[in-house]
DNA sequence: TAAATAGTGTCTATGAGACACTATCAG
DNA sequence: CTGATAGTGTCTCATAGACACTATTTA
């Protein structure tokens, strides 16, 4: 109205992809370049950047397009989480970012980063152990996922999107205890996701001295399945 | 990167406010001005416009200064729900918005349009009649804002942001039904409630000819409360 | 008294929690 | 047989759903 010409705002696009590794929830870092001009130089930071308008159809295009061409994945589930815009979060200016949580299966992985790994690194988000301070705002945003994340853990099936294209129950309940932290009850879990009806059986596979496990795979759906009610006792966050 | 300048994606904010009035559910709606070279004008749309960064410390902000500009109002809750960004949803090129969900109680209200109340309008939102088109993909914010409001009336305690100061039980489960679409059982939704301890006991206060209601106050809390279960037995939307 | 709305008592149904039990493999 | 992990039987508990019942006001 006042402002004959509207020049726009700095738009970006973060993702915080996350897996299980190592029996700890892990989210995937990239290191900032070093030249000259450019905030928080060889600092870690959430794969991500500015929205080309000439290629990028939507916010959501453009979050697939960094994430592939930054780590040459495309990961099964992708959702907005939130967008942060201020003055404070780049040094260079108001700003704002759109932040995105994907998830995937770590044996799904091959990461590349423009012929140059060494700038890709998982950093485990379990403990309380201080963590490198990340770029711009960053700490924040992967707080924020995190956060959605565990919340949609309490009551969904997101964590199917953390496992392989073939996992027994036990696999995916130790998913789910290593997202939340904390134990669940075998007898409720199994009840609950064989319940949803959300998975298809397939052949038992071989493993050690053991009874063979029964091996399940995602029936073909999008969205995942929200429970009637949270996992365990305790209340969902919010 | 390879972009030597990057300019910046017009940026703007828009807010689905809620109220019940007359039994309704509806949406706040302001007409676009007629000037020359404004899209959409004269066309009913969401309140919102351009973030202003030498005004706007952050997106909330924005959102809670363009609320206050059109309508003269401060509502009680104010949360982000999405953000979209495309190159079809202005006719002027690629650009984003940041939708907030806001609700109030009707007897708030007090609208006022930069001395022009005509350019503002409360549309009811039930019913399955095709509605106006809006300005933009204003349709599709208003969606968005819908479904995530159902969604969460569904499991949490959202509704008292819709209610005068004083309310009985009553009137608020009228609210939640309004809002639902459906009705609830009069003592499952007391006593969750209740047991949620999200309300103060006020003094009776006269009524018609009947028994009068209990009026409570909402305690002094920021959050709305989660409910373990979701209303009815409705599966929650998602 | 009737009419109207507020609020409760109580039984049933559902599904989670606990936890001990059985099942099936390698050796 | 043992050891290990997979999977089940069953009881208890919390809370929603149904619905009839009582309570309190004005007229």
């Amino acid at each position: 109205m006042d402002s004959p010409v509207t020049r726009g705002v700095p738009c970006s696009v973060d993702v915080a992809l996350f897996t299980v590794r190592d029996e700890a929830l892990q989210v995937l870092l990239v290191r900032r370049p070093a030249e000259d001009g450019e905030p928080f130089p060889e600092r870690w930071s959430l794969p991500g950047g500015n929205i080309d308008v000439d290629r990028d159809a939507d916010l959501e295009a453009c979050a697939s397009r960094k994430l592939l061409e930054e780590t040459g994945v495309v990961a099964p589930h992708l959702e907005q989480v939130a967008s942060v815009g201020n003055a404070l979060r780049d040094p260079r200016g108001w700003s704002a970012t759109h932040l995105y949580l994907a998830l995937m299966a770590s044996d799904y992985l091959e990461l590349r980063s423009g012929g140059n790994a060494a700038d890709l690194h998982w950093m485990s988000v379990q403990g309380e152990a201080p963590r490198e301070a990340l770029a711009f705002d960053h700490d924040l945003l992967l707080e924020m996922a995190l956060n959605r994340l565990r919340a949609k853990v309490e009551y969904t099936s997101l964590p199917v999107f953390l496992m392989p294209v073939d996992f027994t129950l036990s696999q995916l309940q130790r998913t789910y205890e290593i997202v939340l932290g904390r134990e669940l009850e075998k007898k409720a879990f199994r009840t609950r996701i064989l319940a949803a009806d959300l998975l298809d059986v397939v052949a038992r596979k071989k493993t050690g001295p053991n009874r063979p496990a029964q091996y399940y795979r995602l029936k073909r759906r999008r969205e995942s399945h929200i429970f009637a009610r949270p996992f365990g006792s305790a209340p969902p966050a919010g």
